[in-house]
DNA sequence: TCTAATCCCATTGACGCCCATAGTGCCCCA
DNA sequence: TGGGGCACTATGGGCGTCAATGGGATTAGA
């Protein structure tokens, strides 16, 4: 199964390195890749993590996506400037720097979040805060509709 | 029979396993899967489960949706994030994880219940509680209507 | 030279894979 | 028609492997 589904928490070790889930790295790795591209979400206090073919792809996905992007050369910033790339060592852990700890507030644990083609990185509260309130919004919806 | 139908109720063994029933089982095997793609319900303490292509059918109609709404991200984030694929063993058995414990308050018994397309895994007393629920809503529209 | 990153190895606990057994229903044959 | 045996399910448990984590040693960079 290729898909980054589901979610768990690791904890940060006393040098500050996070295995990323064997899941996930197998995916990584099948792919031909030992290095994550990390990306800032625009919305939410996580970050979207992905082989290096994420970033070309997420370069499709908001020329032909976002109508209010002002130019070629925001995009290309926020991509390049706003991301990063993680090295992954031989046991699959990835140092968490503080490009990672200041959007996201991680600390001691890291909670990893499959998105299907990619997967996010969550301090593990805010994730647990989002994953409620998507819930009560998902819910809300269902029942306006059913009425 | 393809059609998941009846509900029944399985003890968890030491190790935190259970047996998906038979019936169940050989319905997800003809389809050529020995994973199980498991959801946590926004209303119910339960869960929905199914082969591997039920989350492929959810996807499907994520496609068709408007990308720009906050909804489509909420359900991609519903579905990935808060969904989880399930091994089976060689003997058709599914490790309980705190995944599904948590949601749905299950402990020692297990109960699985048919919902035609897919089925349903509970705590016994809640399925239970929610059967009688079910009967009593049912029973009450029909005097309603019937007056 | 001192700090930080990288490499390598050890531990432990969980999980996958395998086989065993008891209970139950079903079929077949006498 | 009734009894014996076959097939299969649910359940229990042994054991090897692997993932997550900790930590020492070595290298590189400031």
């Amino acid at each position: 199964m290729n898909r980054f589904l589901g979610h768990m928490t690791n904890r940060i070790d006393a040098k500050g390195r996070v295995s990323v889930p064997a899941q996930f790295r197998l995916i990584v790795q099948a792919a031909g890749h030992t290095e994550l591209y990390a990306l800032r979400s625009l919305h939410l206090p996580a970050l979207d993590v992905g082989g290096p073919e994420l970033l070309t792809r997420f370069d499709k996905t908001l020329e032909s996506a976002d109508p209010f992007a002002e130019t070629a050369d925001d995009m290309s910033f926020y991509l390049h400037a706003d991301g990063s790339f993680l090295k992954m060592d031989a046991d699959g852990r990835i140092t968490v720097t503080d490009f990672l700890r200041e959007h996201t507030g991680i600390s001691t644990d890291v909670t990893f979040a499959g998105a299907n083609t990619h997967f996010q990185i969550w301090q593990p509260e805010q994730f647990e805060a989002h994953r409620s309130r998507v819930r009560t919004r998902l819910a809300e919806k269902r029942r306006q509709e059913t009425d």
